[in-house]
RNA sequence: GGCGCGUUGGUCAAGUGGUUAAGACACCGCCCUUUCACGGCGGCUUCACGGGUUCGAAUCCCGUACGCGUCACCA
């Protein structure tokens, strides 16, 4: 008896994709894989004020970027269509004027939208319910523009389920004659989303929390059509960090918060995805945190959804990125992070896979690697007292002993020997034969090549990536320095 | 303000009348170690408050507080 679950993602076309937005869509999509129905993709464009150019384009683009792939919808086609609100004017018209044949709606015309200055909200009494068919008629005459407005029970109160929520009951004194159609002929989101949802054969509503209170209204539409009613979920909200440590709806205060910046800022979309998954829902069955789209769909279930809202976390983002970073093959995660680097001198770019392969497990993201690799291309300026190290017992006048050895050393090393397991074989003969301890040894060379105390990769990794020239001519320099200390 | 929804550690959270109240991020410490990181081990901090119901309550009921949402010709 049950039918094939059909869900819908229907955004405006703002040229944005929140995050918030994001993970509807997903808990969307993961629902109606993991019921084996459909997952509908349904432009709400009904506001033209705010349509913005390409927008249905950046959805489309954002949501494949996110594997969030619609199985109906304007790209995907359907037998449902058109899944554009502006094109399906005529149905609204339709059934709104359906609504005032029934007596359930009628035609409003003391607040059209030209006659600006109409005080309160929305401005108008009830008066308009009551309107003669002669003045009806007069005022269509004379072309005044007017709205169809939905005709709300003055008592009573109306009842529905939510599955995350339960019955939420309001009364029906609290709902206002709403507008149904604008003057424009355009419907409102209240009366297009029944309209849609009724025609698209949509089985479960998944949508942001701040729908709870309109929903009667929407379920006194379904009544009024005598349509039956969709199952109703409403996720809590995402929210944001304050400075001060309060909470609010994430929004652009609290840094990027739009899918694009994240990936921008170099987060995976794969890791965006498992993150906003876990943020308000949990797997009941198992503590795994990582989870690729078909494991997210094999684990989905209404149950784990959580009715109170959740802080968005960029380190928890940003630990699950790095995780996915590190499950990388060294070479595609090279590739994937080369354009982040930008320009590099030749013997960097040469090097490029083996600097990723270092990077690779100290990323929470990827625009961190600018700042992490500075230093090879740039010798910074540093203190002496880098030198200190306790757990090695390093100090400046320590290091200035170990250095000129080294130095020496290390002109022997002939050019085509000058890499990394050549390197450390030789400083460890070296240590050895002097007595000297590793950590010891390896540090001063360390901090007088990168001249930072953190670095990506140990001396003789350093070593080999900056090649002996380089090398050389930093450790002289840096030694230099210390004795005219 | 009316109405609605929510409240387990700094954060995500498990938990549905009897648990030493899982796990993860973050933080701190230790180990490993050519730094950092990775990895391993350990620690820290929680049931908003007040009343009930019950032998027993994070779990059920009622208040209070706080937070959020909504009251548009925006979605």
């Amino acid at each position: 008896m049950n039918k094939t679950a059909r869900t819908r993602f229907a955004p405006s076309p703002t040229g944005y994709m929140h995050i918030g937005n994001l993970r509807t869509a997903l808990y969307a999509y993961l629902f109606a894989k993991a019921e084996k129905g459909t997952f509908i993709l349904r432009i709400e464009d009904t506001d033209r004020a705010r349509y913005v150019a390409d927008a249905v384009d950046f959805i489309n683009r954002t949501l494949e970027m996110a594997h969030i792939i619609p199985d109906e919808g304007p790209d995907a086609g359907g037998d449902y269509g058109p899944y554009i609100q502006s094109q399906r004017m005529d149905l609204y018209r339709k059934y709104a004027e359906e609504l005032v044949e029934k007596g359930c709606a009628y035609r409003c015309f003391c607040n059209p939208k030209e006659k600006e200055g109409a005080e309160g909200h929305g401005g108008y009494d009830r008066a308009c319910r009551n309107l003669s068919p002669e003045d009806i008629q007069k005022h269509l005459e004379n072309g005044d523009p007017y709205v169809i407005r939905q005709k709300m029970p003055l008592d009573g109160e109306t009842t529905y389920f939510d599955v995350l929520h339960g019955n939420i009951t309001i009364a029906n004194e609290e709902l206002e004659d709403q507008v149904l159609l604008k003057s424009d002929g355009m419907p409102t989101y209240n009366f297009a989303n029944v309209i849609d949802d009724h025609l698209m054969a949509v089985t479960h509503i998944i949508r942001g929390a701040e729908f709870i209170t309109s929903t009667p209204k929407h379920v006194l539409l379904y009544q009024s059509f005598g349509w039956e009613l969709p199952t109703f979920i409403h996720l809590a909200p995402v929210m944001g960090k304050n400075e001060d440590g309060s909470t609010s709806k994430l929004s652009k205060r609290h840094g990027a918060t739009s899918f694009d910046d994240l990936v921008k800022m170099g987060y995976l979309p794969e890791a965006i995805t498992n993150y906003v998954a876990l943020l308000g829902w949990n797997p009941k069955s198992t503590n795994q945190e990582i989870f690729s789209m078909e494991e997210l769909i094999a684990h989905f279930s209404l149950e784990g959804l959580s009715k109170s809202p959740a802080v968005f976390d960029y380190d928890k983002l940003g630990w699950i990125n790095g995780e996915y970073f590190k499950a990388m093959e060294d070479d595609v995660f090279a590739k994937l992070a080369r354009p982040f680097a930008g320009e590099l001198p030749g013997y960097l770019e040469e090097k490029w896979a083996y600097i990723a392969a270092l990077l690779k497990t100290r990323l929470t993201r990827l625009d961190e690697i600018p700042g992490q690799i500075a230093f090879l291309a740039d010798m910074p300026e540093f203190d002496a007292a880098l030198y200190n190290n306790k757990r090695n017992k390093v100090t400046p006048e320590k290091s200035r002993e170990i250095l000129p050895p080294v130095i020496e050393l290390l002109e022997q090393v002939p050019e085509e020997e000058w890499n990394n397991d050549s390197l450390y074989a030789r400083l460890n003969a070296h240590i050895e034969e002097t007595g000297l301890k590793k950590g010891l040894a390896m540090w001063p060379i360390r901090i007088a090549i990168a001249g930072q105390s953190v670095t990506p990769g140990g001396a003789t990794e350093l070593l080999y990536i900056l090649g002996k020239e380089i090398s050389l001519e930093r450790m002289k320099k840096s030694l230099a320095n210390l004795e005219n200390l």
